[in-house]
DNA sequence: CTAGGGTTAG
């Protein structure tokens, strides 16, 4: 706005009024840039009621703030607007048009302007608009007929039409198509544009082809910060923590700046590894590159501070949050879940829900997998009933697979079996894996052969159930059970990698195996271990609960496992108050959690075992967390 | 004064 003019103070009114339809478009263009669309079409109807009538310049910017509000209605109004000034035919309206109305997912209205515009037909940024809009409404094949049409017609393919169409092929079935458009592109010679390259890049992920995408990504002759973003989280969305943060220090390396894309991959992958100090660099880094409002990364933030075992800073950024989402609530839920403190974790949804924040499926399964880890058995099964009810949303195998592991705990093992026979969704393997792994817990042998077959039909190579199963034998006594599973696991060259826990101390990564001596502290290490045990044993004794005293038993008989000994170094190595979180592979846990239950209650410290089931880059010994760098 | 597109958390 102008200020007002000292001599002629109603000028402004008058200018008002004056306005020409060009400076309205500059004050909408600006507005739209600045993605003030809300502004923008209060602005556009501000423009109608001065009497002032919008032009071919106009519409686009007006198109553009309808489809980022997803505002349909308010769209094909303006559609009228544009068919009463005539503006129709102008290529740009037409384009701004139709991709309205693909983001607003009316893609018949799209397609219809597209058809009754023959002129314009011809036009590539009509096809683009189009073919982008098929794509984001996830439209493979009409989406392919239009790219096949537009060649037909001789339209000539550009970078623009490959980077709305390449996003289609989104899993593996589309891995080949995908494939002939890069070589489609490289034919067009658009290889050599940094977008489409990242486009490309984006879509190997996408398909399953991370291998393919590194190539690509070795191959590109510039690389801009998106295409080290589009590889980090790719390597990110597939647990590939490791080669995360190599390529995180490669990219420092090259001078690229990260930005907070960059930074929220490797965050969930500090969080896949326990990695804490490396966190605690990025989070420093967040602070000074002065991103630290950034609501992507506060979550990324709560989710690598919970995973890593440090709750209370989890839980003070998390307080902090000004404005947050179900993604920042699921991460404090699953953090409290996953270290065993679940009435908080219940707390907290309730929370949620009284704050009007919905729910969805994610959610749903860290509140699930909290109770299940807690006991709180009756609580877990009124929230899978109310997730269909109240919220209207499907459960997923992901769902069920905490439901059978809330009741196999419970020792309802029949029910868990009946509930896996009703699912609407297809079993996983996850699913029938809680079932055998209740079958454990409870030692029932004839539900775990059941389990077992169900289970490796669908991952037939992971080893821990084969184990899980061998257990479940040996507690039996049924020794003819344990040599079957050890034939089995010949025959399919499956052999068990030691398991292996560790510590993070002093920015250092201490990595134990069962009845590892050649750390340097071994002595003084089984030295505590010893005592632990002692007191274990000797409370066993005076102890007149029977089931309790037979688990101390167990766990004094149960030999030098790797989380032993890394409670233990944690106990020698750190001062009273602080919090050891031991990294374990949990797929073939045998009673740890009763083990740190009972050191926990001895030392009055608290103690914390994290799944490491993916972290197998750990080799001998004690390696430097600074290797990761 | 113009339209179409690529990377982000649980």
């Amino acid at each position: 706005m102008t200020r007002p003019h000292p001599l002629f103070p109603y000028a402004n009114k008058w200018l008002d009024l004056q306005n020409t339809t060009a400076s309205w478009n500059a004050r909408l263009r600006e507005l739209a840039r600045q993605h003030h669309f809300q502004e923008a079409l209060n602005l556009y109807c501000q423009m109608l009621a001065s009497g002032d009538s919008p032009n071919a310049f106009t519409f686009p910017f007006a198109f553009k703030s309808c489809a980022s509000l997803s505002l349909p209605l308010a769209g094909s109004q303006l559609h009228g607007h544009v068919i009463k000034t005539g503006c129709e035919p102008e290529p740009f309206v037409q384009t701004s048009l139709i991709s309205m109305y693909c983001k607003c997912s009316t893609i018949a209205c799209a397609r219809k302007v597209f058809d009754e515009n023959p002129h314009s037909r011809n036009l590539a940024v009509c096809y683009n608009a189009l073919i982008a809009g098929y794509s984001l409404n996830s439209r493979f094949s009409d989406a392919v007929l239009l790219f096949r049409q537009m060649r037909k017609e001789g339209v000539s393919v550009n970078a623009v039409t490959m980077l709305g169409l390449i996003p289609v092929c989104t899993g593996p079935i589309h891995l080949g198509f995908g494939t002939s458009l890069h070589a489609c592109g490289v034919r067009f010679g658009l290889d050599g544009d940094l977008s489409v390259g990242n486009c490309l890049l984006t879509m190997y992920v996408r398909c399953g082809s991370v291998d393919f995408a590194r190539k690509l990504f070795d191959g590109m002759p510039e690389k801009g910060l998106i295409t080290w973003n589009a590889m980090i989280s790719g390597y990110a969305q597939y647990g590939l923590a490791g080669h995360v943060l190599s390529l995180y220090r490669k990219m420092e390396f090259t001078g690229i700046v990260p930005d907070p894309v960059t930074l929220v991959g490797v965050l969930s992958s500090c969080a896949h590894l326990g990695a804490h100090a490396a966190g605690r660099e990025v989070e420093q880094r967040i602070e000074l590159s002065g991103f630290g409002f950034n609501p992507f990364l506060k979550n990324a933030l709560i989710n690598m501070y919970a995973r890593c075992g440090n709750l209370v800073k989890a839980r003070a950024i998390f307080d902090g949050m000004l404005e947050k989402n179900v993604i920042s609530w699921t991460a404090i839920i699953a953090g409290y879940g996953m270290h065993g403190q679940g009435e908080l974790a219940v707390q907290l949804f309730d929370e949620m829900i009284s704050s009007g924040e919905l729910p969805d499926g994610a959610a749903f399964v860290s509140v699930l997998s909290a109770c299940s880890h807690a006991g709180l058995t009756e609580k877990g099964l009124y929230y899978f009933t109310a997730m269909e009810r109240d919220y209207g949303l499907q459960p997923g195998p992901e769902h069920y697979s905490c439901v059978v592991d809330l009741l196999g705990r419970a020792g309802r093992l029949e029910e868990a079996r009946k509930l896996i026979g009703s699912m609407s969704v297809e079993p996983d393997g996850a699913v029938w894996g809680a079932l055998l792994g209740a079958c454990k817990i409870h030692r029932n042998v004839e539900l775990a052969e059941l389990a077992f077959e169900k289970v490796i039909e669908f991952e037939p190579t992971n080893i821990g159930y084969y184990v899980l199963l061998s257990n479940i034998y040996s507690e039996a006594g049924n020794m003819e059970g344990i040599l079957r599973v050890r034939v089995m696991m010949r025959e399919r060259k499956l052999k068990k990698e030691p398991g292996c826990s560790y510590v993070e101390y002093q920015g250092r990564i201490h990595l134990f195996l069962a009845g590892d001596r050649t750390h340097p502290q071994a002595q003084e290490i089984y030295r505590m271990l010893d005592g632990l045990e002692d007191i274990i044993k000797r409370r066993g004794g005076s102890n007149d609960n029977d089931q309790e005293s037979r688990n101390e038993e167990l766990i004094t008989g149960m030999g030098v496992h790797s989380e032993k000994l890394a409670i233990a170094f944690g106990l020698i190595n750190t001062g009273p108050g602080t919090e050891i979180t031991v990294m374990k592979n949990l797929r073939v846990c045998g009673d740890c959690h009763l083990f740190l239950k009972l050191v926990s209650e001895i030392v009055d410290r608290q103690l914390v075992v994290r799944d490491a089931t993916r972290f197998h880059h750990f080799k001998n010994g004690v390696c430097s967390c600074k290797d990761y760098w």
